[in-house]
DNA sequence: CTCAAAATGTTGTAAAAACAACACAATTTC
DNA sequence: GAAATTGTGTTGTTTTTACAACATTTTGAG
């Protein structure tokens, strides 16, 4: 089946097999899209058909907001979906810009048909459904987790957080994170030029070291 | 059955019949639980053992931050359930503090049963499961629009972003928001004072008019 | 490898927010 | 309904952030 190795190194569909596939494939109405480096893969506004899956490449998450400052949602990597939330909450329309980081193979699958036990009751879809449930609460997780961040009253403790929680997730004091400077501060919603004075200063004041995306925290 | 009337009430038990929930209840090892105004419900930290619901009266949820820092996370009304995620990731401790605003009846019930698709395969766990999922991608939903609000870059733009989507919610210029002053800066991140500032000068500025938790949007 | 584009760190300045203190209003409690 | 508690708006001060401009470094495309 076209792009199967891709398929399944997935988490959803790691348990299905190419046959089961097959007919997944048909059930719902799977179809293949190839992007180029900073091509727009959903555009903000766009009336919702299907849901998204990066299987190779990366892209980048953003929402423009009505006065047209952008910010950067997340990013995603290979195995990351977009668009379950606006399919299961009857929104007409994409709410946020999906933009190609690098070249990618991104699979599209009906809404509908993946939100709505299908007729067939076929095992395979229910596999689907309950690692979908599964990645929306991990996101919900992550959502949760970044909004603890923005709740922080100063930068400082902004990046501090970040990158202890990245540390945490790495399970070691030395970690690289997705970000480089730039798009950090855009995560975090903050300017960049006073990102890049905190953590100047907190390399100053030897609590953490970095270089690129590869940071130090030093404990005691 | 004990509760039933207010069970009934809520969304994810609507459809189940007074026997089934009979069932139900002894599946999914449901407790009930009475507080009085300002005692806490879940206290951070404490080891996972259910799902919270409200069946009656109010609930806040609050985040402490290692310093120590307060947070409003939002408030749960009856219906509203806490819990899910920490369960579905495996967390073994609750990650946030639930506080009684006004006397509570709560139900718990076991995150295992609920989660794990019960040996009987009974319909009604299935509707359950269903419900719970569609309040997760709900919850999701929120979690994004208060994301949108804190990435804002001042005061007045996060609650100009807030109110709107208060009035979009409402489906109306007039509405009611459920924060005092005080609670709505928390729930923003921002001073109250500083808060309080800023909605003078927008209803100076003939953007906006409130009195108490009553709020109007001006347009044009 | 070369050159253009993008990212980074730094600095000074202006704007915004936090903080603190207070008077007064509203709400709750007994 | 009186007293105590909590919420609100205002003001002045301090701290933090955003903004802008710039020199340098790094990256990436051809």
């Amino acid at each position: 089946m076209e792009n199967f190795s891709e398929i399944k190194k997935t988490k959803i569909f790691a348990e299905i097999s190419e046959f089961d596939m097959q007919a997944l494939s048909f059930c719902l109405k799977i179809k293949f899209r190839n992007y180029n480096k900073n091509d727009t893969i959903i555009a903000q506004g766009q009336p919702v058909e299907d849901v998204v899956m990066i299987l190779k490449g990366g892209a980048k998450l953003e929402n423009i907001d009505p006065f047209g400052d952008i910010s950067l949602i997340t990013k995603l990597k290979a195995g990351d979906i977009y668009g379950v939330e606006n399919g299961f909450m009857g929104e007409t329309t994409y709410k946020d810009t999906l933009t190609a980081t690098e070249n990618c193979l991104v699979m599209l699958m009906n809404r509908h048909r993946l939100l709505t036990p299908c007729q067939n009751k076929c095992k395979r879809h229910d596999i689907v459904v309950r690692h979908l449930v599964q990645m929306v609460i991990e996101r919900n997780y992550e959502l949760t987790e970044k909004l603890k961040l923005l709740s922080k009253k100063n930068i400082k403790e902004k990046v501090l957080a970040y990158l202890q929680a990245q540390s945490n997730k790495a399970g070691s004091l030395y970690f690289d994170i997705p970000y480089n400077k730039t798009e950090l501060a855009n995560y975090l919603s903050v300017d960049r030029s006073a990102l890049s004075t905190t953590l100047s200063r907190l390399r100053e004041e030897g609590l953490i070291d970095f270089d690129k995306k590869h940071y130090h925290i030093k404990k005691g």
